[in-house]
DNA sequence: CCCACGCGTTTACGATGTAAACCGCTTCGG
DNA sequence: CCGAAGCGGTTTACATCGTAAACGCGTGGG
């Protein structure tokens, strides 16, 4: 920043409030750190996280910066309950669409289908909070984004481990998966994101020098079509489908003889 | 930061010339942009990227901060030249181990092998600056991290088509192979990275609170020292050839009839 | 009645990225 | 030989950031 000077203030300045506010619950029914949170995510999804900024923050909530730091201990921490809220978000909330809800998962394959679902969804709602996600140093050094709350792991474990997997077999399956979901989402998050950033720069012309540059790399260029276009959620699913293969494989495996995989060893 | 005092200046104090600099040729033959660029790596490497600082990375050249704007636009270009140089130290350097150049690669399979120990290679040599590569928006937007540079997709693409991949199973293989290895190797770098950094935190007491408040978790707790140890290389190489199995059948399938996957279609 | 305290504001400080002016070498054309 | 150009680094300056500390102000219980 300082040098791009887009994200003028406008939409940011304070709701500076009309008369009615002195009834008290109108607009700014005081501050809380669940409401900070959630103008967080919002201000982060709509103008970016580097433009997130206590002031401008405080500003949205129609509040000098330095209210914050009553409920939020700093901005570090901020970003901490940011992400903690988002994957949380997987679920306090019953607004899921359908097959989500892991509670009524059936089989351990219904409940990994379920989760990855539950989990693109929300990274592709905010598409500008989930790098967050993989960025931030976890709670314990073994928790693995984009499945960062203790809870979520061993609800994952307990129900893999119903499902018969071993220990090792289990804790494999955990690292397989996450890899699995965090490389797959964070890509697509990004491709989103990249997307959205093109379209607001050059004013005219729209290709450009995209197409320039292109002509010492043939098959770039041949394949330039193709790889424009999107195939994010075909490519998911049929990713996933291989990872539950897999792992099938591996547990009737183990059930049978034993071999020196790494998933049970 | 600002509040966390950690990294007090020592070692990064200017060299603060001794007098044998009249001659000038001695300690800083001058700067460089390519100069700056591997001092920033060795500087992240070292402290970490929220510490580089455009004052600080003057002092470890000797040099006043806006010295550096000579050569770089500013800190965003910086960030892109190093992860620029980074990824392409996958190409330039001739000290590579053994089996890593990808001119010598026979076969599209020994290119994907060769290729994936060359990233995890660079990525394991500079942790904190791995980051980077995934968030930092790509050249085009259908440049997947982290295989960030035209010259690197080019070479992938030609090398799959070589080997019999269709146009669209080209592409696909590549975003595969981008999925895989960015979540593998994001996830192994950052587990490294916090692995050291719990061992300066605390000065006496090991790992307190990390066993405390596991007693409602009985399969975390069950299966923490599982958790706990590092299987990287060995999970990297299977889901590797996990996916190299995936990709010759599909290509095989392709030869044979037609299924509808994504790979081919 | 008052006063103590919860909540938000004001003020202030050090650090950061970077623009702009500055200044001392070299170097080279006349 | 000399002076002007300009390269390379420094100094100064400013807006903005995160945050510590002191300051009100309204409100509700002794």
């Amino acid at each position: 920043m300082t040098t791009t000077d887009d994200e003028r203030d406008s939409d940011v300045v304070a709701v500076t409030e009309g008369p009615a506010a002195a009834a008290g619950l109108t607009r700014p029914p005081g501050l809380d750190r669940d409401r900070i949170l959630r103008a967080a995510i919002d201000f982060i999804d709509t103008h970016g996280l580097p433009a997130l900024t206590m002031r401008r923050l405080g500003a949205t909530l129609g509040v000098e910066a330095m209210a914050l730091y009553r409920y939020v201990p700093g901005r570090e921490d901020l970003l901490d309950g940011v992400i903690d809220t988002v994957v949380e978000s997987l679920f306090d909330d019953d607004d899921q669409p359908d097959d989500i809800h892991l509670e009524h998962a059936s089989g351990w394959q219904d409940y990994l289908v379920r989760l990855a679902h539950g989990v693109r969804r929300i990274a592709l709602a905010h598409p500008s909070v989930f790098p967050l996600v993989a960025s931030r140093p976890p709670a314990a050094p073994w928790v693995r984004p984009p499945l960062r709350s203790l809870r979520t792991v061993e609800s994952f474990l307990a129900t893999m481990q119903d499902g018969g997997f071993s220990d090792q077999a289990a804790v494999a399956a955990y690292r397989a998966y996450s890899s699995f979901l965090l490389g797959h989402l964070l890509l697509e998050v990004s491709q989103l994101g990249a997307k959205v950033s093109l379209l607001d720069l050059p004013e005219g012309d729209a290709d450009v020098q995209a197409s320039t540059n292109l002509a010492a790399y043939p098959h770039l260029l041949k394949l330039e079509p193709l790889l424009g276009q999107d195939k994010s959620a075909a490519e998911f699913e049929e990713s996933l489908e291989n990872l539950l293969d897999r792992l099938t494989r591996v547990l009737h495996e183990a059930e049978d003889s034993d071999d020196g995989s790494v998933l049970d060893l």
